[in-house]
RNA sequence: GCGAGAGUGGCGGAAUGGCAGACGCGCUAGACUUAGGAUCUAGUGGGCAACCGUAGGGGUUCAAGUCCCCUCUCUCGCACCA
């Protein structure tokens, strides 16, 4: 190449990443004789086009790790692609294209579209969880939860899709009107026989964020999402038989007026009286039936109907009706509820509604409560009261002491409850991994062994969604022997949710499609994990992201792993909204190509406008004239460094030392900035420089100073600008390649001003400035700063009550 | 309703309790140009000024965008969970 030509992206990207390529430069191996570094970010779905999002999302993190790797880490930062699921077979169904061909297709556009951003990744390492070699290793973990009795069948009521057709994990389930997460639609409810992945064995350990590094919100977002709730189970007579209650507020056991049942409790059939049968079966039809039809109503009254029956509460042995309504939840506690009208708010509507009893056990300290407008639901400022042997017992230290006493009395004891339920994981979809069990009429559930795995997917399935599953279709996939006996058996024909194969991806990067007896190489596992870094959208809080620390905890129990949590240190990046501010949809037509704008500014471009734009972790709609000011920074630093002055020159010690010492302060802030994740401010620290560097161009082009800067200058953008950089460097005379130099260190002694300008302020108010030595004396500053003439004026001969120094920063004089 | 987070120029955004608005976009003027939506230079929170300015109101402090209390607005998550 030419010794100065213009900034030609195009020309020099293409040209670096084929030497990358050929030099296998981003090849990472384990290197005991340096630290490791494991950077991963979340692998994208393959949709068919990499868009905006996953740029802002993958961009930044590559340059994260592109600074690891100068600062001297082993760094593996690898990418795949999460290939099975719904949208291949959506598109399959409507083109008329096999899913695979689909996604392999895909998959092959995108993997170009990742290598135009010039990241650092190993692609020797990439993943594709579709691929029988991956999902081998998928079955192997089920069959593995299986043995561990964390994989269990079981015929209960779930979410249903009827748009998708398949089932549904509750968190896939989005908002008021239940709908599904992928198509919108409301779901309904189905009595099926379903496999789950029991995650409520983990529920506690889940709530422990104090090994990691997470961010708060995704913290409070899975300890809001496993929802746990204590008090106590307190033991009801009822009809002869005992029926357990929880509730969190034993204080006011001496309260109940009411007992409310799910409509889908199993004593409901038992224990209504013949005089109330009529109106509980037809409650209990349209209960069912509603959650058949659309479920849009908002503001849902309580309704419900007595059952005829009462209860007997062991506290004080009132006979209390029990009732049913459809407030009451059968998945949640046990079903039924001791109903305390006069102090929450949900008995409190349906007492009135159904004038019900209303009885007040806590008033607010010295103040009584008669007539309630609204239930007393306050805790810690109440006291008990019409509570027979615990009168005048604060409520809080009440709760507590009832179950004590419950306890001793043999009532009831203390509980705890969580919201979270066990993860649904069977899709009656042809696009995922088979379920490897097998059913015998003999030998009933047998598990696949195995030597026989993959279970593979067999390619000539008619794959058009009935609500059934199309493998049950498959003769041939279906139809097999029983590995225990050798007689007839089927297969299960369902597949698994396909968060199964991103829950534990991480681990097939280390050994892709691993040939060994374990999971992956425990050499490579050793070395790199556990995961040291992990970004992505924090829409995957409660189910990517709690779906993968339950698989690790539950893989430490089998001794495949000996860790306890995934990754180490969880950043989450913003959502980049179109330029109308509204969220990017084609519909929309605000959709930003990455495409185009590498096509228009090169790869460089996009990454520093990406990284420059917005805080990383807020994002914000994109700005099609401030990518423009990107462009136009890399095409200065282009000139600044490589375009040699003409005409006199008038270099000076002075001028060079401003310059270095500018320098030193950017490496020092650069390093800082992209430790802490701040790309906005690290890129603006390298426009500063570049600011002052073109200021002293003409004087100090050519000088030792100059060319040391910079080199130091280069070095600082090639996180963010990879192939830049690796030009500069390479026409500034550097060793191939720049991608393996050390980071930069910055010196001390020139970070710190040897001068400083301060403020000098009257009463806090900024009055004159006054430049002094930074090591000057207190003494000496305060005898400047009121020799000052405007602060002689200002002080009109008065005494300042008061001097407080600020070294290096302010003299503030208090009069 | 519950939980979390955020409110700073026209915009994106900077600011260990210590000079509010770094850096950039946009805008204004000028230079160079046949031309400029290229490039370069200068300016750019408001006000003629003293001064006033970080959603609003209190407070702590010599000093508050930053810490404390109250209010408002917005975003996100959960939502009859007993």
């Amino acid at each position: 190449m030419t010794k100065y030509d213009r900034y030609q992206p195009h020309k020099i990207e293409p040209y670096w990443r084929k030497k990358w390529e050929d030099t296998k430069i981003y090849r990472s191996v384990v290197d005991q004789t340096k630290p490791k570094h494991y950077a991963l970010t979340m692998l994208p779905y393959p949709s068919g086009d990499l868009h905006i999002g996953h740029w802002y999302a993958i961009a930044p993190s590559d340059a994260r790790a592109r600074y690891m790797r100068m600062k001297g880490y082993n760094v593996l930062f690898p990418m795949g692609f999460d290939a099975f699921g719904l949208p291949a077979e959506n598109a399959a169904i409507k083109r008329k294209v096999h899913p695979q061909t689909w996604t392999l297709n895909n998959i092959k556009r995108m993997r170009e579209q990742l290598k135009s951003m010039g990241a650092m990744f190993d692609w020797e390492r990439e993943i594709i969880s579709c691929s029988p070699g991956y999902y081998k290793w998928t079955q192997w973990v089920f069959l593995k939860f299986y043995e561990k009795g964390l994989a269990y069948k079981k015929l209960s009521p779930v979410d249903y899709c009827p748009q998708c057709n398949t089932t549904l994990a509750r968190e896939q389930v989005w908002g008021e009107d239940r709908h599904c997460e992928r198509c919108q639609t409301p779901v309904v409810k189905k009595e099926l026989n379903q496999w789950f992945f029991k995650i409520t064995d983990y529920a506690e350990e889940l709530l422990d964020f104090s090994k990691i590094d997470w961010p708060e919100k995704v913290a409070s977002m899975q300890k809001n999402w496993i929802g746990k709730s204590e008090g106590a189970e307190v033991n009801f007579k009822l009809a002869n038989k005992e029926v357990k209650v929880f509730t969190t507020r034993p204080d006011t056991l001496w309260g109940v007026t009411f007992m409310v049942l799910a409509p889908e409790h199993p004593l409901v059939d038992l224990i209504t009286t013949d005089d109330y049968r009529e109106q509980v079966e037809e409650y209990k039809f349209q209960t069912t039936r509603q959650s058949e039809i659309e479920r849009l109503a908002v503001d849902k009254e309580k309704t419900g109907v007595f059952t005829g029956s009462y209860a007997i509460n062991p506290v004080n042995g009132e006979k209390i009706p029990v009732w049913i309504a459809d407030y009451v939840m059968m998945g949640y506690g046990t079903g039924a509820i001791m109903a305390v009208p006069a102090h929450d708010e949900r008995d409190f509507a349906f007492a009135k509604k159904y004038n019900l009893p209303i009885k007040v056990v806590i008033t607010p300290e010295g103040s009584e409560l008669d007539e309630l407008s609204q239930p007393y639901t306050e805790v810690d400022e109440g006291v008990m009261v019409n509570s027979a042997p615990f009168n005048g017992t604060p409520a809080r230290e009440g709760k507590e002491k009832v179950i004590t006493w419950l306890k001793e009395q043999g009532l009831g004891e203390k509980a705890v409850n969580y919201r979270l339920r066990d993860w649904l994981i069977s899709r009656q979809r042809y696009w995922g991994a088979p379920i490897p069990i097998i059913y015998c009429e003999k030998c009933g559930n047998v598990p696949v062994p195995y030597q026989d795995l993959p279970v593979l997917l067999p390619e000539d399935a008619e794959f058009l969604p009935t609500g059934e599953s199309p493998l049950k279709h498959h003769k041939a996939f279906l139809h097999t022997t029983c590995p225990q006996c050798g007689g007839p058996a089927e297969r299960e024909t369902d597949t698994m949710d396909t968060f199964i194969c991103s829950s534990w991806y991480q681990y097939a990067y280390l050994s892709p499609n691993f040939e060994g007896e374990t999971l992956f190489d425990p050499k490579e596992g050793e070395y790199w994990l556990p995961v040291d870094l992990y970004t992505g959208g924090v829409e995957h809080a409660c189910m990517h992201l709690i779906y993968t620390r339950f698989f690790t905890k539950a893989l430490r129990d089998l001794g495949i792993v000996d860790f306890d949590e995934p990754m180490l240190e969880l950043r989450n990046q913003g959502i980049i909204l179109g330029e109308d501010s509204e969220k990017m949809s084609k519909s929309r037509g605000n959709v930003i190509s990455p495409d185009d704008l590498v096509e228009a500014y090169g790869s460089d471009t996009v990454r520093t406008y990406l990284m420059f734009g917005w805080r990383w972790d807020l994002g914000g709609p994109w700005n099609s004239r401030g990518i423009e000011g990107s462009y136009r920074f890399l095409n200065r630093v282009w000139e600044l460094l490589l375009s040699p002055v003409e005409g006199d020159q008038n270099p000076s010690e002075d001028k060079c030392q401003t310059l270095l010492k500018k320098a030193h302060q950017t490496i020092k802030k650069a390093s800082t900035d992209l430790e802490d994740f701040s790309f906005n401010t690290y890129l603006a620290s390298l426009m500063e420089l570049s600011n002052l560097l073109s200021k002293l161009k003409q004087d100090l082009w050519g000088t030792k100073a100059w060319s040391e800067t910079s080199k130091n200058f280069t070095l600082l953008l090639a996180p963010a600008c990879p192939h830049l950089a690796e030009e500069l460097w390479s026409r500034l005379g550097g060793d191939y390649s720049v991608h393996n130099q050390p980071w930069p260190q910055w010196d001390e002694a020139l970070v710190v001003e040897e001068t400083v300008e301060i403020v000098v302020q009257i009463n806090g108010r900024i009055k004159e400035r006054l430049v002094i030595p930074i090591d000057a004396e207190e003494e000496q500053v305060r005898e400047k700063a009121l020799a000052l003439e405007p602060i002689k004026e200002l002080l009109k001969g008065k005494k300042p009550r008061k001097i407080i120094y600020v070294q290096g920063r302010l003299i503030n004089i208090v009069i």
